[in-house]
DNA sequence: ACTTTCTGTAAGCGATAACTTACGGTAAGT
DNA sequence: ACTTACCGTAAGTTATCGCTTACAGAAAGT
């Protein structure tokens, strides 16, 4: 649900393949799994640190699971990334002004 | 320096601790670990992450060594999840549609 | 009812990551 | 020249993570 929960959940290159094989809309997880090196067990536990995170969604449909992205998930990071660049532009606008005015540290 | 590594290192809560110290402006290295739970040359080792990771920028001064957020760096991170928020709404809409026609899946 | 399809979970193993202490090295002060 | 302050790196340990195989369960077809 955090942001903290799904900065480290796409943080793995695997999970990050799984996220871009949804990006066209939702998916069984056989067919996730397919084409992929590791084994459908392995796919499945990456889809639930993903659900846990909150970036994905899922709908029962028959046997099937579908597996969709979660815009709001997505959202959560994205806020944190857009202040962490705001404080970031800030500062380094402010460290030019500093450094221009002769002072180098605190 | 891909957004890669930047994800990677950002995924660790004691790094983002250490960004969160500098967001209002460089510090040295003693100065960012006081205070933290931490010893000083594990401060050190996560600085060298997140330098590596293209997140932070070094310029020494004297026996001192300022560490500052690199804005370029959080960007390439920001626009990967931008790119990731535009594919996930277009994929929520067109789900959404095709639920409203009756396709459930493939 | 039985089989098939699709999927989640448990147990176990190997690799990696984060931490510690100890050491080395450079810049400034006396 | 010597000391002090500040910092990076090496070596070693422990915990966590990602993977595999094996098993269990639910839904649909025959």
């Amino acid at each position: 649900m955090s942001y903290e929960d799904a900065i480290a959940a796409l943080a793995d290159p695997t999970r990050r393949v799984i996220i871009d094989r949804l990006r066209r809309g939702p998916l069984p997880v056989g067919h996730i799994a397919d084409g992929m090196q590791i084994s459908r067990p392995a796919v499945s536990q990456h889809l639930r640190v993903l659900s846990d995170a909150g970036l994905l969604t899922v709908t029962p449909s028959g046997t099937k699971r579908l597996y969709a992205i979660a815009p709001d998930g997505v959202d959560n990071l994205r806020r944190y990334l857009d202040n962490l660049w705001d404080d970031a532009l800030a500062a380094f606008a402010r460290a030019a002004e500093d450094q221009a005015k002769g002072k180098s540290d605190e």
